[in-house]
DNA sequence: GTCTATAAAAGGATAGAC
DNA sequence: GTCTATCCTTTTATAGAC
């Protein structure tokens, strides 16, 4: 019994290993059950006997993965708002509560793919990665965007919110196009080696940006 | 030779028209031929005739929309600069003319999904992709990378690099995800009806961001 | 240039022995 | 739980009549 348990979870983690990595670099649609079987050394049987479908083994990779770095973001924002009463706390640091994780889920587990395929799961939607997007993003974005409101209470609800946005699509671009920023720099700025000039600098830009005091009027 | 030149473009134009919005719609792999020709009313076979092939249908449609986009910010630009010798230019008017051929395309062409489309490109790479964003963009990286750097002469070559890929982050998500900001806005905030909020916010942001005076070392 | 028909391959999923 | 073998569907691509 023992070993059977360990030869199941064996399996199972060895075919999500296999199919996070290929999602990442091909996507979901383009990656077949008989290529993350090969790439696992399982038998491509297995794949339905484990996961039931090729559909929840997709949403099985990305929540294991997903679900550690959000709940890092919670727990680090609640620590930073911990005893501030409403009261205002700095923007870096909201900011760096939210970036931070990725960067080190990216770093140390060396699955520099994942957050690539976080990126792809925004472009290659399906009937299941609505579902996830909004199951694991909106407990997320309610504390941070209280936790915004607070640092810029100057602003409009919906021009933090725009503001907001951009710092996403900043960071989610840093850390799924790297190879891009690579390619422009001659591999000047990577973020492979070391994260942290990457999330500094990344911090920096958005701080600036979301800080900025001119705001629209709400009706243009 | 009249009739049979208007019906043989007529073909062409309607399969790419079809593809592009089905592309942009479920991406390149989840796209059949079926459904491409059957949205065009054309028989399965001439995608072959026309295009010898999907994936040089792919590069095509991809072509045909990112072309004009580039074309035009590059004329802005070079508008811009001309007769300025090199003495710096406003950065915001130079992110104006990025940003704003693109918002534009998105709205002239009512074809609010080939911006997804692009975005899409970034993520569903294939051999094909790979040369087309290589070929599309180095032309245009280069003028506005020296635009940016009289706009920004206290920064370092890398530095202002990181911040443009931080920029270019911003307005990627922005035309390409924008559902999610209709969606955490309640609506409030859209790029449909009228894209002028959307790139004044964006130019403010991303200015604020690159302009933003400290700067890390640059071996840090 | 457009059509029908079909080839040839690849995909997800499952049955049933072990 | 794992394996082999196979079913069934869908796919791209092409051959050949019109």
């Amino acid at each position: 019994m023992a070993i059977t348990e360990a030869k199941h979870v064996d399996t199972r983690d060895r075919i999500m290993d296999a199919a996070e990595g290929l999602f990442a670099r091909g996507g979901f649609n383009a990656t077949s059950l008989r290529a993350i079987t090969n790439e696992a050394n399982v038998n491509l049987a297995s794949v339905n006997y484990h996961f039931g479908s090729k559909d929840r083994l997709i949403v099985e990779v990305i929540k294991r993965g997903i679900r550690p770095i959000n709940s890092e973001r919670l727990t680090r924002l609640a620590e930073l708002t911990k005893n501030k009463n409403g009261s205002p706390v700095p923007l870096e640091k909201v900011l760096d509560c939210f970036y931070r994780p990725a960067f080190e889920y990216f770093q140390d587990n060396s699955k520099i793919n994942f957050l690539r395929l976080l990126g792809r799961l925004l472009y290659e939607t399906g009937p299941f990665t609505k579902a996830i997007l909004e199951e694991e993003w909106m407990p997320l974005f309610e504390p941070y965007f209280n936790a915004l409101k607070t640092a810029l209470p100057h602003l409009e609800d919906d021009e933090i919110t725009w503001r907001f946005h951009f710092a996403l699509g900043s960071m989610i671009f840093t850390v799924s196009q790297y190879e891009s920023l690579e390619a422009m720099s001659c591999d000047n700025c990577t973020i492979r080696d070391d994260f942290e000039p990457a999330i500094q600098r990344l911090i920096a830009f958005t701080t600036a940006g979301m800080n900025n005091p001119h705001a629209l009027k709400s009706n243009s």
